[in-house]
Parts: structure tokens; C-alpha cells; sequence
DNA sequence: TTTCGTATTGACCATATGGTCAGGATGCGA
DNA sequence: TCGCATCCTGACCATATGGTCAATACGAAA
């Protein structure tokens, strides 16, 4: 994406394009500002001010505030749902939740704000996205819970009830996005290092792999 | 505290009970209405109104809106901490990591629209407890990791780092109340009953005592 | 060059909201 | 009964903000 980006701002591109890149420009923007100021304490100026373009330029390609939380917070649900595969397709839960936990930390890291749009949707009530919840996310949960009953039943991992333990990877891997400022606060006021974000990764996977007698 | 509120609501009490009163009123509202809308959704009109007070009588008891947040937030970091009291003077993990798991899993029942706001306002970069993250919490924070380094060292669970432990204890505990409407959506949209939260409290406690190697 | 759909933007508006204030009610102690 | 500190509150204000709009620029196709 960094690369496209650049391409695109040193040539501007057909006219077609320019939709893409604005929208594309106001939704880092909007996701950035939502994150730390919450859908109520967001303005459009400060958005219109982060993406570099006058405000009411903003309502040509999102009529509404509302409008444009919608896009990001659709936005984040997909990227996380991504997440998804990493869960299939694997023999067992070593595996399958390993690859998981790493791929749900690495969305935390390169995705911080997101995560926090989705939580404070969530913690209001999901106003928006209670649909999702209530088909894809269902949807996507039952899956996932069959998958990890079918390991206990064969025996490669601890009866553990499957919507905690969900619940439990949900809250680790996102706690790291989340509350990203307190645990910077608590490591000296320094942001995780490379090497750091790794222990954080093998700890959790260690935890709940040894928690749910995988290993 | 149900006790002293009901004595004083049948009689209203003497002139200075008053304000305590009127204040409790006031603050029980604006937990919720902050949990519910966030900082800059929430409007002093609403927290008026679901606390039955006329919005002027607010601004006599919390001069400002942000006033009134912070006494939030602080009572919430005040119940928060006296959880810390499950963690002391036991003798292993099992023990105290127990305790202090079944301490947070009740708050968390007892007070979600509390740790939401504590929740949101760590995510907005805690522009109003920045202090307490500095000074109390850090501390709080390294007086636990040394007695989980020391039962490590005692030989009595395997040797995770009590960094990231604490934060796992932290993230899997809050999250029942922070995403209690997703939880609560994945529970075809009813509230856990008592046996729910029972069992949710016994799977943490459960998958993270047997994850460091205390059971 | 002309045309036309798309994109841009400064100026403007209606409304919501945090906060103020002056006047009044209340009730306790003297 | 009187005085005084506390408490109450409707009316009001300044400001911030989401959203609108008309005028304009732009660029590709004809």
C-alpha cells in the first residue's frame, strides 16, 4: 500500500482515481481520529485537517459524519475477519491457535486504531454494527467453537468450554491495541520494540496453548 | 452502601447529607452515560435528566463537564485497585492468581459501565490519568510482577513473564464487561445468568493457571 | 475548442451544548 | 421569629459543529 500511495501522489492519475485516493486518504484520517477521540468527540474539521483537504470536501465523498464511521468501522470488521484463516485449515490447535494469536497481534500492531474504533463501537452498544454481530460474527463464532470442540474430541487439547476460550484470545491479542497507551505507559513510555512485540506474541501463545493442554 | 442509600433516601437526611447524596445521584449517572456515549457524546443535559436533577443543579455540585469525568474515572480506578487486596498475602498462584481473577471477574459484573469509561479513556491516550498511570499504577504494577517472579523463582509455576501475565489477567477479566454487548449478543442477545458467569470465571481461571504452570 | 461530468471550496446557516447567573427556596441554629 | 449558609433552577449566552450551497476549476472526450 505504501508503495501505491507513492505511485499515486507522484502521478495524480486518471480522474477515476482521484475518488479512490481522497476516500482512501479521509478514511486514515477519520480512523485515526476516531480512535483517539471517540465518535462524539471527533470533528469533521480535525479530520478534514489530518487528511490535508477543506472540510467540506469531506461531505463530497462522505455525506454524512455517520457515513464516513460506518466505512471505517466496516473497514476494521474485515481486516479482523481476515484473521479468520489463519484459524482453518489447520491439524490442531497448536497450530491453528498459534497462527491465530499471531495473526491477531500483528493486526493489533499494525492496526491500533482500528481496534479501538471497533471496541468503542462495541462498548456503545455496536449502534452500527449489530447486524454484523448478530450474523457474521455469530456465524464465524459457531464455526470456530465446532472447530475446537472437534479437537477436544479428538483429544488434542483440555475440554475447555470453545466461547471462552475465543473470548479469551479475542481480549489478549486486542488488549495489545487497545490499551496499547497504558502498556507504552508501564515500558518506560516507549512504544514495544520489535523484539518485545515477539515475547508479547510468545506469551500468549505459550499461556493459552499450555492453558488448554495443547502442549 | 444499598443500605445507607435507602436509610437516606426515606429520610432525606440533614442539610449535609445532602450534597453527598446528590452527588452519588449524579456521578451513578454519568457512569453510565459516559460508558454508553463516550466523553463527547455525552451531553450534560442527558446525565441530567437520568439522574432526575435539572442540568443546572449539575454544574453546582461538578463545576465542569470534564470535572465530573474525572471523578468518574477515579472512583473507577479506586474500585479497580482494591482488587489488588485478592493479590497479597497469598501463598502461590493458585491462590492469590485465583482470587485476584474471581475479584476482577466480579467487578466487571458489578461495574461495566465503569471499566468501560476506564477503558475508553486508557485508549484515548488517558489525557485526564496520566499521573496515576505514571505513579500509582507502575507501582502497583511492579509490586505484583516481583511476587510472580518470586513464585516462579519458589518453583511454583512455570517462568512466564509476569509482564505480560498481568496484562492476559487484565485483558481477559475486563473484556467481560468492556464487550459485554458482544458477549451478551453471542448469547442469543440475553445477559449471562449467574451459572454463566460462574463458568466464565472458572475457564480463565482455569486455562491460565494450568497456561503458567500452577496446576 | 467546446462540452460536460466530476471534483473543489469558501462562505454561510441552524442547532446543540457547555456553562453562567440572578433570583428564590429551604431549613438549621440563635 | 430572624439571619445565614446551602441548595435549586429557569432563562439566557457564546461557541462549536455538522451540514449546505452556489460558484468555480478541471480534464477527458468529441
Amino acid at each position: 500500500m505504501p508503495g501505491t500511495a507513492r505511485i499515486s501522489r507522484i502521478r495524480p492519475g486518471r480522474r477515476t482515481d482521484i475518488r479512490q485516493q481522497n476516500e482512501r486518504l479521509i478514511l486514515d484520517a477519520a480512523e485515526r481520529v476516531f480512535a483517539e477521540a471517540g465518535f462524539g468527540g471527533a470533528t469533521m474539521q480535525l479530520i478534514a485537517d489530518m487528511a490535508g483537504l477543506p472540510k467540506a470536501n469531506l461531505h463530497y465523498y462522505f455525506p454524512t459524519k455517520e457515513d464516513l464511521y460506518r466505512r471505517v468501522v466496516q473497514n476494521i470488521f474485515e481486516i479482523w475477519l481476515d484473521a479468520a484463516s489463519s484459524f482453518d485449515g489447520a491439524a490442531g490447535p497448536v497450530e491453528g491457535i498459534g497462527a491465530y494469536v499471531e495473526a491477531k497481534m500483528d493486526i493489533s500492531r499494525r492496526h491500533p486504531h482500528g481496534s479501538k474504533v471497533w471496541a468503542a463501537e462495541v462498548m456503545h452498544g455496536a449502534p452500527v454494527i449489530q447486524d454484523y454481530l448478530e450474523t457474521t460474527l455469530r456465524q464465524w463464532t459457531e464455526g470456530r467453537m465446532a472447530v475446537i470442540q472437534r479437537w477436544i474430541d479428538e483429544g488434542q487439547m483440555a475440554p475447555i468450554d470453545p466461547r471462552h476460550l475465543l473470548y479469551m484470545l479475542w481480549a489478549t491479542t486486542q488488549h495489545y491495541a487497545d490499551f496499547g497507551h497504558q502498556i507504552e505507559t508501564l515500558n518506560q513510555g516507549r512504544p514495544l520494540t520489535d523484539a518485545q512485540w515477539r515475547e508479547a506474541t510468545e506469551s500468549v501463545k505459550q499461556i493459552i496453548l499450555r492453558g488448554i493442554g495443547a502442549i
